[in-house]
DNA sequence: TTACTAATTTGTAACGGTTACAAATTAATA
DNA sequence: TATTAATTTGTAACCGTTACAAATTAGTAA
């Protein structure tokens, strides 16, 4: 059980009850979800949160490395608890994200072609085994 | 020299002026433009194009397989000619980003954990070789 | 407690990339 | 030519995000 109060503290962030439960939420549900989706769930919790909130502290999170930014959609930045690393599976028809469990260990070279190398986003794209299975029905 | 008049037919797309130009920027200036981009490259050449002309176009292109859209950026869709797969590096600090001739085969595997596999982008982050030299200097 | 100050949250307006849509223009057909 | 279809254009709207000032809350010192 983490004690994401603790967990805010060590990162230098004042632990107010909206960051604990945003930090809380991103933990428990792996759903790579928006802006927009983790300002819907608590806001039965916390019915006076503000979205501008939601977004400041998802960038603060970030900007510290609780979280990590994926850019998989055109359009919407989607957030994760930082674990260990992994690759993501995006499905054309559902939309939703899977962790793949598969590492690149050459992609963490430091250096390739000359640049260096500080991050890495491998995102697959095509038809999720959910989906496959309703079209073949 | 590549017809791109006839190489729009082949896709099943009739060639207008503003269809060939745009086709044109987009294989000669492999600098992953946005639609922005190539509407103020061309604005000179048709002084009467419009954005949403460009937009349309470059959704057309890649809907039919000319182009691939890349999401690097969080906020913006970036375009280029679809050639032989390789993957891209984004400098933080200039922004550019360079085309990486490395390709993975293993990505390329049809199914992964049950899922059917039709892209793979990978995408590195980091300090660009021009960027490293001017902040060594 | 009270008064004062700093940090945080909130609500609204604005921004930027994109899309919807109808009017205008151009191309194709009879 | 007249008529129709395809394409382009311009504007307004949409949506995710950000800027910013006001309101609230937390922290501190009498
Ligand atoms: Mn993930
Ligand atoms: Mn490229
Ligand atoms: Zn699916
Ligand atoms: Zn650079």
């Amino acid at each position: 059980m983490i004690n994401f109060k603790e967990l805010l503290k060590e990162h230098g962030i004042p632990p107010s009850l909206q960051r604990i439960k945003i930090l809380e939420y991103l933990h428990n549900f792996k759903t790579h979800p928006t802006a927009d989706m983790v300002y819907q769930a608590l806001m039965d919790e916390i019915p006076t949160l503000s979205k501008t909130t939601v977004y400041n502290t998802l960038k603060t999170f970030t900007e510290k490395g609780i979280l990590v930014a994926l850019s998989i959609f055109e359009n919407e930045v989607r957030y994760e608890y930082n674990t260990e690393p992994h690759i993501h599976f995006k499905c054309f028809k559902c939309g939703r994200i899977y962790d793949i469990s598969k590492t690149f260990e050459c992609l963490k070279n430091e250096e390739i072609e000359g640049h260096k190398v500080l991050e890495h986003h491998i995102n697959l794209k095509g038809i999720c085994k959910n989906c496959l299975v309703k079209a073949g029905a």
